[in-house]
DNA sequence: GCTTGATTTAATCATTTGATTAAATCAAAA
DNA sequence: TTTTGATTTAATCAAATGATTAAATCAAGC
């Protein structure tokens, strides 16, 4: 018995999230897959019967390391609001620089398939009724700042952390921008972007 | 004769540049195309000469829009730093409630192509050197910060700005928000962002 | 009405690509 | 060594897809 990381199913499903995290579903042929595990065609459909269906435990895979950023940390009763939002941005950072493509894979396939797996993964309960986002409504509050506008924090707070992972290929493609300048970008960001939100909920 | 817009050529351009828009360039079949704009496939190749070209032309095309947004406004000598921002935020937004798919289009495709399109473009000559990135450095040191903030600024604003659009089939697949409701708080943004921006720059 | 060139179509081709099959190989147990 | 089941491969199939071709249709000018 071979260990469980270098075992045939495991070395195709590593390939599989390589090639569709890059390429998309569409874009992604299945002998690029079996290429970049080392093997033959046949084997993969022989593991994971279709393109389909490997792709669907790549995405749901995806889709729960990504979230478990937020889960990790968001109803934690000890830590404070400030501390919380420290750690989310840190986890997310962390995260994505060493898999920078998730979000834009994210993205892109969760556009393509109308199917609602965000909603059975409840994300929008684990978000609206964590202690966390009690504790920012509390901020806001006390900088009397209107309820309405918890949407629009929300999305600064993911925008900022997530958007630079985005238009990461845009910064490479446009600038001399390094992998290496990039991420240590991104690690400044882990202290900034706290800053900036706290900038932005005491303003007005 | 028949109107520019209304003939075969536009036509199919317009078809394609709303297929490629939604699918990608892999997600897109020639003959998809075709059936939307209501003519045969062969007439798309007698006019186009392949599914490549015709992509490149939408691309481009696409590009120039985009780009607009900024160019238009970058370089006026009259308006003050926090005039333009209000009207790049809002050419941006008014463009993109029309053409929600334009940024993660862009992205997508961006990534999946090593050419080197927006180098071409001089995208990074027509921002640094730009009166708005001069008028920008000025607050930044009136406020004492720091000039390798510059970049997390203009991230900070386009990533405001762009982020809800890209991120919007997440918001329509996790919750409630109808379109008319995701265009009204776009329009809320067109404000609250230079605010935002504002706080940033005058905070610390 | 006829001619001519532009426009449009149906039919077909060649390649790509997801999937299957039957056979070969290999490792472990008897 | 032989047997047995798991693993792996080469070969092939069928469908999808980008592209071409030759013919049909149409509109404008004579």
């Amino acid at each position: 018995m071979v260990a469980k990381d270098s075992s045939t199913e495991e070395k195709i499903k590593n390939a599989a999230r390589h090639v569709f995290h890059i390429k998309g579903y569409a874009g992604t042929r299945t002998r690029d897959i079996a290429e970049e595990a080392g093997i033959n065609l046949a084997l993969l459909n022989y593991y994971f019967r279709s393109k389909e269906k490997l792709f669907e435990i790549v995405m749901m895979e995806t889709l729960r390391d990504f979230l478990q950023s937020l889960t990790s940390v968001f109803n934690d009763m000890e830590s404070s609001f400030e501390t919380k939002l420290e750690m989310v941005v840190n986890n997310y950072i962390t995260l994505l620089v060493k898999e920078p493509e998730i979000p834009l894979f994210i993205l892109s396939e969760l556009r393509r398939n109308p199917t609602h797996l965000l909603q059975k993964m409840n994300v929008k309960e684990i978000i609206m009724q964590s202690y966390f986002v009690k504790q920012l409504l509390e901020v806001m509050e006390q900088n009397k700042m209107a309820q309405k506008d918890l949407l629009h924090l929300i999305i600064n707070i993911i925008g900022m952390t997530i958007f630079p992972f985005v238009a990461k290929p845009i910064f490479q493609s446009i600038g001399e921008i390094s992998n290496e300048q990039f991420s240590a970008m991104m690690e400044e960001r882990k202290t900034l972007i706290p800053k900036w939100i706290k900038a932005i909920l005491t303003s007005k």
